[in-house]
DNA sequence: ATGAAAGCGCTAACAG
DNA sequence: CTGTTAGCGCTTTCAT
């Protein structure tokens, strides 16, 4: 209960009859205090437990070294390498990272974008929660010149910089490669739109199947949540349509996982008579038979990216004006489950 | 750049013309300030655009409000859930909590420690690095009776607390579970030791042995971290033991299912000939076949007892002596990869 | 029910 | 190179 009574550079500076701005200065390496005097405080300090009171200082300073970031669920494991990405860049910058989770609410969105300006964040870091449409509740750091980046979507607000892959490429990659593999039908599963990035994906879609002349039929995309029930769902009326598609590219692993679980357990062969590409290169696709050829979610690069490029504003305020849109380069990663040339070669 | 004037009490006690502190006061719900004032006051500070300084509150209050968390690598899926369980609670009692990423390294824990003493957290949640022997790093918060509370790990220092489960029962259900089912040789797999978790996890597979009077086999003790490769290794040392045995247990689902799937290529049976069972229940288990029978880690749950645990050591300061270490209940799911008994009745 | 005044610990002019 | 001084925005006695 007692806290103990906290050194401050008032108690060094009369153990070392030296004045506290000079306890100030050499503690903050100012040039302008001789080396020696520097050093005698530096460790007279380190002797007497001090630690310095980042409240009085950002006080003073009017900022909080911190940067807030928001992300759309915590709960999410393909979250926790962008975390640490943004994590090791900032700190490597000074700077501390408060993280705020959102649980796939707008509102809880809209509350922790509050409860961040009142905290006086110096930059934020935002995984948009989905069918978050305009982000107007930004508006508030944006008027206050506080950096915001967009992760993963690409806002055209003005004062607000993005990192981003290219969703358009991935999924024209994807599809293109199941085009080659000799499919002819390729159905296409998708997380809930109101997330730009999906749409973006099946724009690729499209475009693979019109550069190969391939005809696009509505029947063949299907909606469904990255989650068991949905993908399982999904899988069920992948069954029933007909003809039976002879390829499937669903926008998340878990999706595509499951629905080659159905298919498998159905007697359908997998890639011989359906090719499967999901997306993210979850560690899962890996554990299942046949591997699940996938898009790479290039997440701890992302997270340095974003963190990075806010640091940069961060420091050299200047350049606010110039606010970019970067895209992290993301890759398809073949493995069995798409290989349905050879599979059918190898028969 | 032109961060914009801030509004302060003193703006709106001019613009009221009252006093700074009834402003101070009326803010913060003073019953001693009459309640039409308290509106007068609440409305305008509303109107005028006023954010409260934390600083310059956490100053004067000499606290806070934030909970550091250490988590020992970020980049661990089965990590989310936990933090999404701390975040929860923390910030229902209207707390912040800063995250810090230990990166699998001791040295980084202790850095992160550091950082969160000097950033003045009013406790800290600790998900200790693997090989943190005893950890006295934490003597400043505890010399400050800024409580600590340790997840996973029972730490015997006293004014800290500890949530976790009961590795050594689930160990043992695990174990018993497979003898239940018919093994008599059941290997085990476990993560590199210096986690204690292990190692209870691993009594409780010895003492299950026992109880069944089933001799102990020292080369059936294999040594694998969660990764792709070490899985494989020792999935690969596991069939080459001699007798093979009919029991698999390991301490992590992502080895058990890289184990099985390594398994089956070989064209052993799975649970005909080796039984499986995992820990953690990842979403992975669901997702391979055989589904994977394992031990729940409950993760969510984990997360939101230490917060509310640490949070009311905070709110009532008095029973800092009461420290108490929470044990989590965590059972058996048992799935199809553990259930040898029908399997083979099946043939 | 409200006001006046002091001070939390630090930094940054300014002056020497 | 170092000291003096003022003030960041808020809370909190103490008075009224």
């Amino acid at each position: 209960m007692e806290r103990g009574k906290d050194i401050t550079i008032y108690d060094i500076a009369r153990d070392l009859n030296v004045s506290p701005s000079t306890i100030s200065r050499a503690l903050n390496d100012d040039p302008t205090v001789s080396k020696k005097t520097r050093k005698r405080v530096s460790d007279r300090a380190m002797e007497m437990g001090y630690r310095s009171n980042p409240f009085a200082r950002n006080l003073r300073q009017q900022q909080s070294q911190t940067i807030g970031v928001i992300v759309y669920d915590l709960n999410c494991p393909s979250l926790t390498s962008v975390l640490s990405g943004i994590d090791k860049e900032a700190h490597a910058a000074g700077y501390g990272i408060i993280i705020m989770d959102s649980a796939q609410s707008l509102e809880k969105e809209i509350s922790n974008v509050q409860s961040l300006f009142q905290r006086r964040v110096d930059g934020v870091i935002v995984f948009p929660a989905p069918g978050a449409k305009e982000p107007d509740h930004f508006a508030p750091f944006l008027d206050k010149n506080i950096p915001v980046i967009f992760l993963d979507r690409a806002i055209n607000l003005s004062k607000t910089s993005s990192v981003v892959i290219d969703n358009v490429r991935c999924g024209y990659l994807a599809t293109r490669h199941l085009i080659e593999q000799g499919c002819r039908r390729i159905a296409f599963i998708s997380s809930p739109v109101g997330q730009e990035v999906y749409a973006q994906r099946y724009d690729g879609y499209c475009s693979a199947l019109r550069e190969s002349d391939l005809s696009f039929d509505e029947s063949l995309l299907l909606i469904a949540a990255p989650t068991e029930e949905d993908s399982i769902a999904a899988a069920r009326k992948l069954m029933r349509l007909n003809p039976v598609p002879d390829g499937l590219f669903a926008t998340s692993d878990l999706t595509a996982a499951m629905c080659i679980r159905q298919l498998l357990d159905a007697g359908v062969r997998v890639p011989a008579d359906i090719a499967v590409v999901g997306f993210n290169n979850d560690v899962l696709g890996k554990l299942i038979r046949p591997a699940l050829t996938t898009v790479n979610y290039p997440g701890t690069e992302m997270g340095e990216t974003a963190a990075r490029n806010l640091v940069k504003h961060l420091k050299g305020q200047g350049n606010v004006g110039s606010i970019s849109a970067v895209t992290v380069r993301a890759e398809l990663i073949v493995r069995e489950s798409s290989l349905k040339r050879d599979a059918l070669r190898g028969k």
